[in-house]
DNA sequence: AGAGGAAGATGT
DNA sequence: ACATCTTCCTCT
């Protein structure tokens, strides 16, 4: 049937290749794209440590550093991309600062004291951050964003999420902080082993330790003994400890008294918490103590003066009001020990709970984490603040077996030299995530149909190299791992893409082969996205973000290119934001087209509104105002049940006026969906169609329908 | 497996 | 009461 499309307005045009950081060789933000600054959240992002990050494959490291490390990149704009990583071999000593002496955050070494809370606002958007797109229908009402903004203004304490440690409570299936680091010990010390990584390496540049062959392979291993994902929980027997761990994630949920989540002042589920986790995770503790020691071994390197000095200097004063823009959930705390803000390097034993403390450092130095090395796993639980020190937490032992690629909640450029790591096609900006206790949803797609793609320009070699793909958050903040989100491997036929999985603290990384003979490029039809209980997260020690209307996600791809001097540039990129939420009913559809074509009714109009917000009794009512506002007439479509498919709903209107339109009429209409309330009124002009149907095509875009012929 | 709609549970 | 989150159900 012909139809007339109008043409759906862009509001968003996609914005460049979301390159997080800046270009060159420089790791400072990425240019802001207009975001709007807010400087409290910032500042505490600055801290933030965020459990995540790890570095390449298979490695779980968490920088070990101090939180603060990332912050900087904040303040520092500039970031050399170089000098980041050791040798593969290397020790700790083998690691070396970058020239500029900048922070993997992007924060100068050493040379600033404080770190600029407002100047990353905004850097993010760089790569579009604003919820948007091409795609009208996948956009979501502005006024429906408001509040999920509002939201994620918070500024948590995001790092302070503590990847490692799961509330001991959270659930059956809850594992100790430690069973992670377990993980990571069996599925990826081998090819990831590495040494202990300074935290302050250069985030772009890290030893070499890609070696192309080796580098998929990896993944192959982890993947291996990580064992595929669990993709429903609920019907699947958990093969995998990996994933249990990582994620925290549990089968089902639990049916005890958890489940009514009560909690306690800190927001924290008391009931359960004392309980002992029924079945602790398997691995979990008899490796901690191996972990344990390891790690505490490892932990001395970071206890030198220099490296504290280093931390010190990029940590900001006590005079940070960390209680400014913290989330409710953690702003208590924060307040209590915000003087102590002074970053402090902790040694990186810090406990995981289990693991008494091992100070090397007075403790009046660290008071904090004096604090926090008390107890044990559970009294820690139950205890506050220590989330509120990200660094001070725990650490997987692995964490810092393999550290010489750049944390996940590093903010790497996009490009450097001749290398540039670019979307090539965006994916549709909503994407409805699934539950473990559901099936998967399949892949993200692309707007146009087809997947997204991820191509590395410049890259000459014949060496193949691993893409890395994570979901990463879309809030205004610096870009990390997503909390409440994981990447979820698509299998079947209809992937022509592989890929590997692997875990990195406590994100699941997808790795996709870059093959010179595709230029490079990858098609990512392989990557759907797994939706965590956000109790389940938000339980987890140290875990500050609040998963509630946080729901926007970006796809983070990563690349490590082997350099000739045998260091590893790290490339980023993040795509725009995407929706993962069902949407809501209360979204509007909009008029995004209307089509004339011959219909059943003579005399009336029948009428196609396709949208994603039709519930199966939702009424459309169309009503005719007259300049002065009054109703000349009013009528409620009638819905053609036979003809409603999903997303779109048919409607029969009867001639009104009783007679033929055949000059255009602006009509308003709003709709009734199920049990919501009447949706605003929405105007769009009811073109005459020569007493043939009418074809309106709704979507949930909150933009102007205007004329359309 | 991949979607979409919704009921029931929770959070505000 | 209503917005969101999770879990279920249904259909292809």
């Amino acid at each position: 049937m012909p139809s007339t499309s109008f043409p759906v307005p862009s509001k968003f045009p996609l914005g460049p290749p979301a390159a997080v950081c800046g270009s060159g060789e420089t790791l400072g933000p990425s240019a802001p794209a207009g975001g709007t600054m807010k400087s409290a959240e910032e500042e505490h992002y600055s801290y933030v440590t965020s459990g995540i990050g790890s570095g390449l494959p298979l490695s779980s490291a968490h920088p070990s550093l101090p939180a603060p490390c990332h912050g900087l990149q904040t303040s520092a704009p500039g970031v050399s991309t170089a000098g980041y990583g050791a040798a593969l071999d290397g020790g700790p000593s083998s690691y070396f600062l970058s020239s500029g002496g900048v922070r993997p955050n992007g924060a100068p070494a050493l040379e600033s004291p404080r770190i600029e809370i407002t100047s990353y606002l905004g850097l993010h958007h760089g790569n579009g951050q604003f919820f948007h797109d091409a795609d009208a229908e996948d956009v979501l009402p502005s006024s429906k964003r408001s509040p999920s903004t509002a939201t994620l203004n918070l500024p948590s304490l995001e790092a302070y999420r503590d990847p490692s440690c799961l509330s001991p409570a959270s659930s059956l299936s809850s594992r100790s902080c430690n069973s992670e680091a377990s993980s990571y010990e069996s599925s990826f010390s081998y090819p990831y082993a590495s040494p202990q990584t300074s935290p302050w390496q250069s985030p772009c540049v890290s030893p070499k330790t890609t070696d192309p062959e080796e580098g998929f392979p990896r993944g192959l291993g982890a993947c291996g003994l990580l064992g595929s994902p669990r993709h429903s929980p609920s019907t699947s027997p958990r093969t995998s400890v990996t994933e249990e761990s990582w994620l925290g994630a549990r089968t089902s949920r639990p049916s005890s008294p958890c489940n009514k989540r009560k909690y306690g002042l800190n927001g924290r589920q008391l009931s359960c918490s004392p309980h002992p986790s029924p079945t602790p995770s398997p691995q979990g503790s008899p490796r901690v103590s191996v972990t344990d020691d390891t790690w505490l071994g490892n932990t001395t390197q970071y206890t030198s003066s220099a490296i504290v000095a280093a931390i010190n200097a990029l940590s900001t004063d006590g005079s940070l009001d960390l209680g400014d823009g913290v989330p409710v959930k953690a702003r208590k705390t924060a307040l209590d020990h915000s003087p102590s803000v002074a970053l402090k390097v902790e040694p990186a034993g810090e406990d995981l709970g289990a693991t008494p403390p091992t100070s090397d450092f007075p403790p009046e130095e660290f008071p904090s984490f004096q604090h926090i090395r008390k107890g044990a796993f559970c009294d820690q639980y139950l205890s506050v603040p220590q989330h509120l020190y990200p660094w001070a937490r725990p650490r997987s032992p692995t964490s810092y077996t393999s550290p010489s690629l750049p944390a996940l909640d590093w903010q790497l450029p996009s490009h450097s030299g001749p290398y540039e790591l670019r979307i090539e096609v965006q994916p549709k900006s909503h994407h409805r995530a699934h539950y473990e206790t559901e099936g998967s949803r399949g892949a993200v797609k692309a707007l146009a149909g087809g997947h997204p793609s991820v191509q590395l320009h410049g890259y000459m070699e014949s060496e193949p190299l691993t893409l890395q793909l994570f979901i990463g958050t879309a809030d205004d903040r610096l870009l990390r791992p997503h909390a409440f989100y994981q990447v979820h491997r698509i299998t079947g036929k209809t992937v022509s893409t592989t890929s590997h999985e692997a875990i990195l603290s406590n994100t699941k990384v997808l790795e996709i082969p870059l093959l010179p003979e595709n230029n490079m490029r990858a098609i990512i039809d392989c990557a759907g996205i797994l939706k965590l209980r956000n109790s389940d997260i938000e339980l987890r020690k140290g875990e500050t973000d609040i998963g509630r209307k946080n729901t926007r996600v970006r796809l983070v791809f990563r690349v490590h290119v082997p350099q000739p001097n045998g260091r590893t540039l790290s490339l980023q990129v993040a795509s725009n934001p995407i929706e993962c939420s069902q949407r809501s009913a209360q979204e509007l559809p909009l008029v995004e087209k209307q089509s004339a074509a011959s219909g059943p009714v003579l005399g009336g109009k029948r009428m196609v509104l396709s949208g994603h917000n039709f519930l199966q009794d939702s009424k459309v009512i169309f009503v005719e105002k007259a300049p002065d506002g009054h109703h000349i007439w009013e009528m409620e479509a009638k819905i053609d049940g036979a003809l409603c498919k999903p997303n779109s709903l048919v409607v029969e209107i009867p001639p009104f006026r009783n007679q033929r339109i055949t000059s255009p009429v602006q009509v308003n209409f709003y709709v009734c969906n199920g049990k919501r309330k009447r949706s605003q009124y929405q105007h769009f002009t009811y073109l005459p169609a020569n007493g043939n149907a009418l074809f309106l095509t709704l979507n949930a875009a909150n933009q102007p329908t205007g004329c359309f012929s």
